[in-house]
DNA sequence: CGATTTTGACCCGCGC
DNA sequence: GCGCGGGTCAAAATCG
């Protein structure tokens, strides 16, 4: 991540109960909801304003606008998905173009990596992620509405 | 220099 | 059988 601030990790835990409190308190969290025959399990969606820290490093590795959605998503899979073959993953996508946008992240699969040692900085960590995606969908409106060559 | 991001293209699965 | 959508990877570019 060059022009961001991706802060240190925190609260590394591949076991379930981490977040509880942000599930509860983000609001929607459905597990796997999907109707599908699907079985998608270790999956959790949260809903947040400003990504805090989940406590992991994250790469994104793709970006695709989904149908029905006038927003791009945003892949990220754990740094060290190579490394320690951390098979976790996140997906953010933006659900409303409010004032205060609101992202809905689904975190896919647990954390096995190790290298989530740094400090504690939950909150206060970095809204970059998500406010990039909101930065680029109003960059790009703006940047075809302001001049193009 | 290294790490990370960005964009495009490709692939696969499912639906009809 | 074909088409569409979604998901992932790759390479290149950029920043600290």
């Amino acid at each position: 991540m060059r022009g961001s601030n991706m802060l240190s990790s925190s609260g590394c835990s591949s076991g379930s109960n981490k977040r509880t409190l942000q599930q509860d308190c983000s609001g929607g969290s459905h597990a796997q909801e999907h109707t599908k025959k699907k079985s998608r399990i270790g999956m959790r969606t949260d809903y947040t304003y400003a990504p805090y820290h989940d406590g992991f490093q994250w790469r994104k590795y793709g970006q695709k606008v989904i149908r029905g959605n006038a927003f791009p998503r945003c892949y990220y899979r754990c740094t060290y998905h190579q490394d320690h073959g951390c098979s976790a993953s996140k997906h953010v996508e933006q659900h409303n173009s409010a004032d205060p946008p609101l992202f809905r992240v689904v975190y896919t699969n647990d954390h096995t990596c190790s290298g989530a040692a740094a400090t504690a900085s939950d909150y206060m960590a970095s809204s970059m992620h998500i406010q990039q995606i909101a930065d680029a969908s109003l960059r790009k409106a703006d940047t075809e509405a302001e001049r193009p060559p």
